[in-house]
DNA sequence: AATATATTTCGTTATTTGGCCAAATATAGT
DNA sequence: ACTATATTTGGCCAAATAACGAAATATATT
C-alpha cells in the first residue's frame, strides 16, 4: 500500500504530472524540464526526486547533467500501468498539448544555453 | 488535466485508498466505513466527499443513511480505469486483506448498533 | 410538534507540502 | 588546484490538508 500511495502522492501535484507527461519518448535533461515548467531549479530537483522515489522516473548523469526518463526494464506492473492510464487519460489536454508544443522550441536550444539562461534569473 | 489531478490528490491517502477498496462489489454505509477506519464521523464524512467529487465514488441516501458505492452507469473511461489499476495493485496488499476480514465482522451488525456505538464515543 | 439519530459543515489545531533562496556537492575544463 | 557550471540539500515561509469536537442539517419515530 505504500508503494501505491507513494506514487499517487507523487502524481498529485500538477507540475509533477506535467513532468512525466512531458517525459513520454525521450529522456530530458533537468534543466529542460526547469525551462518547460518555469520553477526554480531546487524545486524541479525536488519534483523528480519525488517522482523518482515512486518509481515512477529514472535518472542518469552524464557529466554535468542529470538525465530523467520514464523506466525501462524490469519495472512493476503497477507503475507500467499507471502510466500507461494517465498517458491515456491526458493525451488530449489543453495544457499537455501545450506542453508539448514548447517543449519542441526548447529542444532546439542546446542544453548549455538553457542552463546558462537559468543561472542569471 | 484538473479531473485527473483530482483524482489522483484524491487518492493520495491511505484512509481514502482504503475506503474506496473496501467499497468493492457492495454499497457500504457511511457508519460501516467509520467504523472501518477508526475515525471521527466528520473526518470520514469529509473523506468520502474528496472521493466523490472526484467521481470515485456515488452516495445516495435512504431515511437516516448515506449509502457509498463505486460508481456504475456513464462514467469516464479514466475513472473506470483508474479503479481497475488500484484493485489490481492492492489485490494482495496486507493492510486490504485486513480490512476485507474486518468488513466481514463489521457487515454481521446491525447498522443501527454500528450508529450507536458511534454516537458515545 | 418534539425527540432521537445519522450525516455534514464549521472552526480550530497540527502537520505536510510547494515554493524560493542560499549554501553544499559533484563534475569539467583551465 | 582553481573556476565555472549543473544539480541537490537545507532552511524558511505561506498555503493546503487531515484530524477533531461542536454545532447545524436532514430524516424518522413518538
Amino acid at each position: 500500500m505504500n508503494n501505491i500511495v507513494n506514487i499517487t502522492k507523487a502524481l498529485a501535484d500538477d507540475n509533477r504530472v506535467r513532468a512525466l507527461m512531458i517525459l513520454a519518448g525521450h529522456e530530458l535533461c533537468l534543466c529542460q524540464i526547469i525551462e518547460l515548467l518555469n520553477l526554480a531549479p531546487s524545486t524541479v530537483s525536488r519534483h523528480m526526486s519525488i517522482l523518482r522515489r515512486a518509481g515512477l522516473v529514472e535518472s542518469r548523469k552524464e557529466n554535468r547533467w542529470v538525465y530523467y526518463s520514464l523506466p525501462k526494464g524490469n519495472i512493476p506492473s503497477y507503475v507500467t500501468d499507471v502510466l500507461e492510464w494517465l498517458r491515456t487519460a491526458l493525451d488530449k489536454d489543453v495544457q499537455i498539448k501545450k506542453d508539448r508544443k514548447r517543449l519542441k522550441e526548447i529542444m532546439k536550444v542546446d542544453l548549455e544555453i538553457i542552463c546558462r539562461r537559468q543561472m542569471k534569473s
